[in-house]
DNA sequence: ACTCGCCTCATGGTCCGACCAAAATGGACT
DNA sequence: AGTCCATTTTGGTCGGACCATGAGGCGAGT
């Protein structure tokens, strides 16, 4: 039993992310509220207090009016991610657009200002990517953890908080998929060698090159392997 | 006077941000709180809930400790640039840098799958930027206005809320140099009239390079608005 | 002297009932 | 139909209370 004040905050966004309340809309009262989830006002403010944190909502005296979705927090992709049983195709393509973009300057900025050690560090990430007989699942993590340390090495803090919202946000909701993730190893260890030629020669055009082209093929896998997840889908509903 | 709830909270963030409780530390009770703030125990713990939230301490039974900067939300940048009176410069670059390179993402989005009136409509805002004998107001905001039309444009819903965090973050409190800003008109006129070019014959890669001049453009300029208003400050100070 | 396990106490989570100021609402009056 | 005002509703705060749980200290055992 999780806490009550996070069930009836999840119950709200849920009930904003799926258009119940529409923009503009009142949010019940307080008080409806805490007949409706049999709670303590005080749990309900505080539920209402993260709804509003979280920008899905404007809460003043008088009412609570719901925003409209774009003028949310990074943290709702998470919520949004999770709202159906599989999460929605375009927006985690999206996401993929975004972090493949930020990786890329994270990049930049380590050739650009970090050192020997942190690049040479990088470079090890690069070695499982190269193998071609590990499992789907060490392959994937290693992809994850490519990244990740990229955007950490870049010492650019507003960088490293969206990245790690991102990737927290996504890699939860994105499970459900990975089993079904077919990456093309012979591609992903071309441009692992390729990166880890960028990376030695500090070859800043040619790095981003390989990362285009990185990206793109980290957005086809995952294209993939949402049409096979839908595809399993189907025969569980028949 | 503003609610009570958000003064505790502001107050604690401050003592997060500025080190007075490090991470890993424990943050005082929510009854000591009670006693500092002389507030109730209520408006403490809604306090304590968005500290919570913004990622700078996790609260559970036994007592709430600090977390690292890292592991914070993208929603504690203005937090942190609001700290001293001026915000910190090599902070306020690494947020340009994150922005420059993500406006360049979504216009690329936009060439790609973006209506020829959507672009029509950014090309429109190009206009300001070509004359140079408006104000230096007119022509920052002029700026602004292009760069978050672009992101609102994208069709990204990530890319949009991090743009918007930024840009609010951002915007109230760069103001205070926004003042000593001297935007070299002719150049950005030149980029402006590169970009319109690059918009009307869909040239991605022309496009993205104009778009990296326009940002090293972008981040001289804050440079030297930082270095007159520090001048500013020591002339104050004398 | 050290370690391990227990027990107490402090802490967070929830509940109840109440009051206030401001906003929303509806009706009376023009 | 439009305007103004009194009522109601709503969020914000307060005080006190109870419970389950984790923290921290104390003592028993080695």
């Amino acid at each position: 039993m999780s806490i009550k004040s996070d069930q009836i905050a999840d119950a709200l966004i849920h009930d904003v992310l799926t258009a119940r309340y529409r923009a503009g809309e009142r949010l019940p009262s307080e008080r409806d509220l805490v007949t409706r989830f049999d709670a303590n006002r005080g749990a309900v403010r505080e539920a209402m207090a993260k709804v509003a944190q979280l920008g899905l909502a404007d809460v003043l005296p008088g009412g609570a009016r719901v925003r409209e979705r774009e003028l949310a927090s990074l943290d709702v992709i998470g919520y949004l991610l999770a709202q159906q049983e599989l999460p929605d195709p375009s927006l985690v393509d999206q996401i993929l657009v975004v972090i493949n973009n930020l990786v890329s300057v994270a990049a930049t900025q380590v050739l650009e200002h970090g050192s020997d050690e942190t690049i040479k560090s990088l470079r090890d990430l690069l070695t499982p990517l190269m193998q071609q007989d590990s499992s789907t699942d060490a392959h994937n993590e290693a992809r994850f953890s490519l990244m990740k340390n990229i955007m950490l090495a870049s010492n650019n803090l507003p960088l490293q908080l969206i990245a790690r919202t991102l990737f927290e946000q996504f890699a939860p909701n994105i499970s459900a998929i990975g089993g079904h993730a077919l990456p093309d190893r012979a591609r992903y260890a071309l441009y692992a060698r390729q990166l880890d030629i960028a990376l030695t020669n500090k070859d800043l055009p040619a790095m981003r090159a390989t990362f285009d082209a990185f990206a793109e093929l980290n957005r086809e896998t995952m294209a993939r392997a949402f049409m096979l997840a839908e595809r399993g889908q189907e025969a569980i509903a028949q």
